[in-house]
DNA sequence: GGTGGATGCTGAGGTTACCTCAACATGAGG
DNA sequence: CCTCATGTTGAGGTAACCTCAGCATCCACC
């Protein structure tokens, strides 16, 4: 009876996964934006300045496929390259004024959609949802 | 208080679903199969012989992209591929002996994986997320 | 009992989001 | 000042998808 409850975990973990990832898709058309852009422009929102480097830390991807990513986005003025005055290796990046507000833009659609998709949930649900997902972490 | 939660929400999910494929990644290495040679091995473990047709719409991938898939696994001898006999233009896919045996084992492992990971919450908890996650599919 | 349109598979070639490896510039300690 | 480590990027690779076109076959209708 429970090990047909756990591999039932999984799978319904994933049947999930698939539809919010389907719906963030969805909330990020308006603006032409990858779901991996999406991700470094929140991060970037939440400093000043970030080396490459720290960046792709935060993103938990290879320096160089962090390259790429700001490269995109620099091409579409959302972000640009500074150098860093402590470190002449160094690039600094950081949002552009229309980078910020993009990103802001973003982040509450995002939220948004997000908000809609677990509303699904009452509120009791939701807070042990949060609570038990904080467990696996 | 709540936006805050509910932010929270899809990030803790997606912080829980990058440690759950990291996980079954591991899990799959010893067969050295990729994670959607793994899924097409676990979806024609449950019937006798699909069409390359019907396979990838069980896979929710195009056609063409089953096609590739079947190659890869009938280059190791897990699949066969089988002339329809009620229709000639269709192709039949259907497991080996040994693609049985390795799809046996490698849904073993998965699910010890998957349970080691779940086995993080009590099982009050575990009944709690099969319910919620249910609500959202 | 042809024949025109639908259907099933696959070759060719493209895309996205990653990766590694090596080159090159710069930094830091002996 | 010399060696070694570090930061970024060019070159090139991979996995898992995709579309589009071509070819074989099937089916319904005249």
């Amino acid at each position: 009876m429970d090990e047909h409850e756990e591999t039932g975990l999984s799978e319904a973990f994933w049947a999930v996964a698939r539809r919010l990832r389907h719906l963030t898709k969805d909330a990020l058309a308006p603006w032409q934006i990858t779901p991996s852009q999406s991700r470094a422009l929140n991060v970037l929102g939440r400093q000043e300045a970030l080396r490459l480097n720290e960046l792709a830390e935060q993103l938990r991807i290879a320096p160089r496929s962090a390259t790429e990513v700001v490269d995109d986005l620099q091409a579409r003025g959302l972000v640009e390259r500074r150098a860093d005055p402590a470190d002449r290796r160094a690039t600094l990046v950081a949002l552009t004024g229309p980078g910020r507000d993009t990103a802001q833009a973003i982040e509450a659609a995002r939220r948004a959609e997000a908000d809609r998709f677990f509303s699904a949930l009452d509120p009791d649900d939701r807070a042990q949802l949060g609570r038990i997902l904080h467990k696996l972490t």
